[in-house]
DNA sequence: CAGCTTTAGGTGATATTGTCACCGACAGCT
DNA sequence: AGCTGTCGGTGACAATATCACCTAAAGCTG
């Protein structure tokens, strides 16, 4: 059971509570438990089964791929309104888990139990749109990975990564070199090799584990690529 | 409406439909349509909004990104028992088509509209299973091809595409190097270089438009690694 | 069949990316 | 100041992508 406070929190985080019976509504808080998890916690290692779903309220959260050679690609970020889908997934068809995850931030969210998840998903046709919602917005980002890692130069990838921090005002990048590399699924030395491009050509300004955006204009050019 | 010969062939790739109830079933049958498709039929377009969800009883699809520059890379295939998720992602949520489709041989297969689609799901719990079940096995065999194509070698992959056949007992490949290429993501020369080196090693031998595996264990060897 | 066209595959040059080994510089700590 | 761990830089080399062009086989047509 979780507090009025944080019922409320969740109604604006996840609108589709709002739309759904009175009586899921009182079963979900009822079935909710609220948790904070500190960052750099790792949720879910690869192939293990997964014991409750999380709907997250704030912060963020990282799902990634590992190689055996240590290299690591982010499949996609969770913040808040959002869920781990592959935990959804997991629990709706009883698989293992075929990533890892990983907070990135403080993260606080709602946990509910696979047997809550299950069965109400026949009942109420509000909780199954959010979960297919998540499930197809997911599947379509990570063919848009594929798609990226297969066709796309690091260059015009890292352009991209930096534009999005554009999009959302920030000029600042504060990541080193190795946690980039690990976001789009290359090479520390590769991706220091780019910037040092990027820094000759007047596009950023490097510093030691922050990156600032010089020059928006040409990067923004650059992404759409 | 289709035959009963096509319902009971429907039945023993589609074991839900049995245990579905009997309401579902006759409505079911009611509204399917039996179709064939000539092979190399484009099915599906990028952003095209799909308008039925189409299940397989024989052949085989290949659902694949494009890139600007001509380049391909295979998403997964749909063949006798399977459907086209992606489309009934789609069909669930109202999106447009992330990939592109094509019929590889001749596919017979059901078809059913949208709508049918959608009301059933909340009813029959076997149809929604079928459907989550489509969805969840995607996106994990999704994320196999992110894994494969940021963290391989081609040579290694090519030797996992062969592996695939011997598994099936077959030691002809019969593709030419675009089409190996089209489905690893990855370019003709490159691949015809890789080839060119597994004929030299004696792993393979090489002609127009045929491969054949004359070491299978030497090319199980390498897609382990 | 000769001649033409299409398609499959090969090659060299060059750019991009991945890997390995190693180095120096900086920050935090004692 | 000295120690330690992290961050980033570098050179050498391997793997892959791209481009331009070529040869050969297969199929088609008169």
């Amino acid at each position: 059971m979780i507090s009025t406070h944080h019922q409320t929190e969740f109604s604006s985080f996840f609108p589709f509570i709002r739309l759904a019976g009175s009586d899921f509504q009182q079963a979900f808080f009822e079935a909710a438990q609220y948790v904070e998890v500190p960052s750099g916690v790792s949720i879910c290692d690869e192939g293990q089964q997964c014991d409750h779903l999380t709907l997250i309220l704030g912060g963020m959260g990282r799902v990634y791929k590992l190689s055996p050679s240590g290299r690591e690609i982010t499949l996609y970020r969770i913040q808040e309104g959002e869920s781990c889908v592959l935990t959804a997934s997991c629990i709706m068809n009883s698989l293992s888990f075929p990533a890892m995850a990983i907070t990135e931030t403080v993260v606080r969210g709602i946990i509910v139990n696979p047997k809550f998840v299950r069965d109400w998903f026949c009942k109420e046709p509000q909780w199954q749109q959010f979960i297919l919602g998540l499930l197809s917005d997911r599947l379509s980002s990570i063919i848009t990975v594929v798609e990226e890692v297969a066709f796309k130069r690091l260059d015009v990838r890292l352009a991209e990564l930096f534009s999005r921090s554009l999009e959302q005002g920030e000029v600042q990048v504060n990541k080193t070199h190795a946690e980039l590399a690990a976001d789009v699924g290359s090479s520390r030395e590769v991706v220091s090799r780019v910037l040092r491009d990027f820094s000759q050509r007047g596009l950023i300004r490097s510093t030691r584990g922050h990156i600032e955006i010089i020059d928006p204009t040409a990067i923004a050019d650059l992404s759409t690529q």
